[in-house]
DNA sequence: CTAGACGTTGCAGGC
DNA sequence: CGCCTGCAACGTCTA
């Protein structure tokens, strides 16, 4: 039997290494290729900012664009997904819903109710995986049915599985032919919005554009230094180096606009013909095999996006305090290092690994003691790349909540990121206005006498004291048993002689 | 049961 | 500058 067939783009934007949409090729009479775009559902499960919102539509347009060239078209349907389905299964005598299958629990849910609606409707529904490297309920089963918690044991369950799924082949246009293309002059009334149409920004300034095309591009501008590739050593990388020190690809992934199998075969390839490669955690792939396992944790650990009801989450009493969190997120800690991360993600919408370290250690246990789910959903709004499952991992890690528990171990907002830009051409590119700052005192400007900063043209304030404070923070352990830990406190006492200055730092954070 | 090993990427100081 | 050690030390897992 030949299918009617819509196949649903959620993530997955992208044509190569697109099992769902291959077998709706394979199977189908005619396909419409659909994206449903319910801001309800997306808002409601997600926090998406502008700049995702941007790289978003630019990735269906390029989806648009290349299903043209194929012959096809790109439908972007907006409203709620449940009734665009039931009205289009309907209106297109649909036999058949192809989609990727995904591991949060919104869109598992989302899959279940198009389930529901097949049964109903009369409809198949086809999910297959393309989003990860593993089937991760496999790695569950041969760990005893629970996630491993550490990378170690993690990868000895992937010695057992070996390598994963080799990609499949790239449609092409004779696929395209044999089915098919959604009748004329649908394309025209389901095109992709523009962003004011949404009431967005019109402009972007993130040098991140969407899309597979410029994602593909991307990665093969960094395959072709294959010396590159096989030495990429993680921790080496530079964290405010003024252009990306790793390959920048995260965006691409976390859309789906790249395949994780592509990339790691890829990898593959290129380390066999190397005399030496690097290994994981810290090589390129061991960068892949990361994200496997925050996927593999997340898919079976409850609550995993909060800490209350998360069973590897230690339970920390976080001071709740809007105004920190507010200037954390906006760039007003005063502490330059600090600050210029945070706008180059506000204004980007990508920041180095190691700098997310930094910014995020500042929030938790650094220095505002901030809990992780703030955080969380700051990174989830503004970082392009963001991901339900390695950004949750992510900040208990950095929290010390789970998987990592040296919490004595501090990213100083100071000498942290002296140690690779010294003169902090990172601060001077990302806030102008400590521009002319002399590189001594550019990563603690209240330090500079009155004259200096008269003579940077940028009066910061002044303070004869950074204190190191060790506090005691009472927290509870997963056994519920409460316990004194120490805690490293940074913090400078400034005050602010110009209220128009971007930076200000309340002295003391913690009382 | 306990002791010891272990953990992707801290910091300071020495060479 | 890169690499080493000592520091002080957590929770978790395992022998």
């Amino acid at each position: 039997m030949r299918h009617r067939t819509i196949h649903l783009f959620r993530k997955g934007l992208r044509l190569h290494d697109n099992p769902a949409l291959l077998a709706a090729l394979q199977s189908s009479e005619v396909v419409y290729p659909v994206y449903i775009l319910d801001r309800a559902f997306m808002t409601s499960s997600m926090h998406i900012g502008a700049l995702r919102w941007h790289f978003l539509l630019q990735s269906l347009e390029d989806l648009r664009s290349s299903l043209r060239q194929l012959g096809s078209c790109l439908l972007v349907i907006q409203g709620e997904y449940k009734s665009v389905v039931r009205d289009h299964v309907q209106k297109w005598n649909i036999t058949q819903v192809t989609l990727g299958a995904e591991m949060e629990p919104f869109y598992k849910e989302m899959e279940a109710n198009i389930r529901g609606l097949g049964e109903e409707l009369g409809f198949q529904v086809l999910s297959l995986m393309g989003h990860s490297l593993y089937n991760t309920q496999r790695i569950l089963e041969l760990n005893g049915g629970t996630p491993p918690l550490t990378y170690k044991r993690f990868l000895r369950i992937l010695s057992l599985l070996g390598d994963p799924e080799v990609p499949v082949r790239n449609p092409t246009a004779e696929d395209f032919q044999r089915c098919s293309p959604p009748e004329l002059g649908l394309a025209e009334c389901y095109g992709v919005p523009l962003p004011t149409d949404l009431k967005i920004p019109p402009e972007s300034i993130s040098p991140w554009r969407g899309g597979e095309s410029e994602g593909l591009q991307r990665l093969e501008q960094h395959l072709a230094d294959q010396g590159w590739v096989a030495s990429f050593t993680k921790p080496k990388t530079v964290p405010n180096s003024l252009l990306p020190s790793t390959t920048g690809l995260s965006p691409y992934f976390s859309t789906g606009c790249l395949s994780v199998r592509s990339f790691f075969y890829r990898l593959s390839n290129i380390y066999a013909q190397a005399k030496h490669h690097s290994l994981p955690p810290v090589s390129l792939q061991g960068q892949l095999l990361w994200r496997e396992f925050f996927y593999t944790v997340a898919s079976a650990t409850p609550n995993f996006t909060k800490m209350a009801g998360n069973p590897i989450c230690l339970q920390i009493r976080w001071y709740e305090d809007a105004e920190r969190l507010h200037k954390w997120k906006t760039a007003q800690t005063g502490f330059p290092w600090i600050d210029a991360i945070m706008t180059q993600l506000r204004q980007e919408g990508w920041i180095h690994h190691l700098a997310r370290h930094a910014a995020a250690c500042f929030l938790t246990r650094g220095d505002l003691w901030i809990s992780w789910e703030e955080g969380m959903k700051v990174f989830e709004e503004l970082l392009l790349d963001a991901d339900y499952s390695i950004n949750a991992g992510n900040w208990m890690w950095l929290s010390a909540s789970a998987f990592f528990h040296h919490y004595t171990r501090i990213f100083c907002p100071v000498r942290f990121g002296r140690r690779t830009d010294p003169e902090g051409q990172y601060i001077r590119k990302y806030l102008p206005i400590l521009k002319n700052f002399p590189s001594k005192y550019i990563y603690e400007p209240w330090t500079a006498s009155e004259e200096e900063q008269k003579q940077a043209g940028c009066i910061i304030g002044s303070s004869d004291t950074v204190l190191r404070i060790l506090l005691l923070i009472t927290v509870k352990n997963n056994y519920g048993c409460e316990m004194e830990v120490p805690h490293f406190h940074h913090t400078s006492l400034l005050s602010v002689d110009s209220p128009s200055s971007p930076f200000f730092v309340n002295a003391p954070i913690l009382v």
